[in-house]
DNA sequence: TAGATACTAGAACAATCGTTCGGGTATTTT
DNA sequence: AAAATACCCGAACGATTGTTCTAGTATCTA
């Protein structure tokens, strides 16, 4: 009944994504994110309702795209200790794409927004509970396939590879460099053992 | 041979170290700070030059106030590991403190400007540099103390309790509880065992 | 006392913010 | 072909940004 879209509001919402990202929710404008999706004010406030509902967005799209990837494996019924090691594996293997260089959206959000927004705050939560409980339930199988010793708590550990996660995310972002970060890496999954 | 000012620069100062630690850089404006200080623009500018200077004296307030205080017994040529535990028995003794609902100032300036300011970024490396530093030489001494196993590595549990550090600035922004921020803590002060 | 200084409050500046609104055009369904 | 929709570009809105400036006044030294 009506002309179609001509954008793809899928792109469109990557790239706000990549802008949000990288510079922040105060730093980024709405202007920017006409610029850089090459979409028109009209079509961005018609599709995404207005900058919050779109850093929402963003924010959901960024947990579903890159963190939903690596929590496929580390989340499927089977995984255990090489699964934990190919999580941090790929972390720091991201840190050599250039996206990285600024840290964890998810992150970044908390520090952002998280203090006076109660639906970022809950995301956040959200992420970071399902992630550790990911980790968990792979070190529990761990524990039970005698991959690591049996004392081992598997709910002490996941909390610390949790806290790992979430430094490395402020250290990406502060510049650190990449040996660097694989060594805090490689020094938490050493207290696995 | 003038007037003499009228208001206390670092009483002016600490409020608004208070004001960036809470609301970050972009989203305090100059006016936010003249309501919170009773200080006029003018007395700011010339005073402390500009917004982005401002800042960079409130972080090394920030550092210097509330950092250097756990730091002094953390860097004291005795300290062991009675004295890591202490540090982190009073980081969440600070969750307490309704200033530290902000979470850690360094760690927050870190997502905010690191990117794109060498000024801070600069700063954030050199304190998490001398705090890491600190973590190693009192774990040094405790394993000559026989306070921990021979065979622990003083650096990498360093830099697991630098990475517990960072994550506990960004959970406290977020408002997780007090009680599982002292897990997170207690879970990393474990792995040294 | 004279002069200089540095405060105060707040107006003013240009730029930018999020958001809305026209004007013109293209594409759809009826 | 005609009506309806939704695009695009970009002007426009009022508010706010960092910063500067204009007063007017209070306090110092000489």
């Amino acid at each position: 009944m009506a002309r179609p879209k001509e954008f793809d509001p899928a792109e469109a919402l990557d790239r706000a994504m990549g802008l949000f990202w990288r510079k922040g929710y105060f730093d980024t404008s709405m202007r920017d994110i006409v610029a850089e999706t090459g979409v028109s004010h009209a079509g961005l406030y018609s599709t995404f309702g207005n900058k919050h509902e779109l850093f929402l967005a963003a924010l959901d799209l960024y947990y579903q795209q890159i963190k939903g990837k690596m929590m496929c494996r580390l989340e499927s019924p089977d995984a255990a200790l090489p699964e934990v090691f190919g999580y941090f594996e790929g972390l720091v293997d991201m840190t050599k794409d250039a996206r990285f260089e600024s840290g964890c959206m998810i992150c970044n959000a908390a520090i952002d927004l998280a203090p006076d927004d109660p639906a970022v705050s809950a995301r956040v939560q959200g992420y970071l509970d399902r992630i550790i409980a990911a980790f968990r339930g792979a070190l529990e199988r761990a524990v039970e396939k005698g991959q690591l010793r049996k004392d081992l708590d598997p709910q002490a550990a996941a909390d610390v590879l949790g806290s790992t996660l979430v430094a490395i995310g402020s250290f990406q972002r502060a510049g650190m460099s990449e040996e660097r970060i694989e060594r805090f890496a490689r020094n938490a999954l050493a207290t696995l053992r």
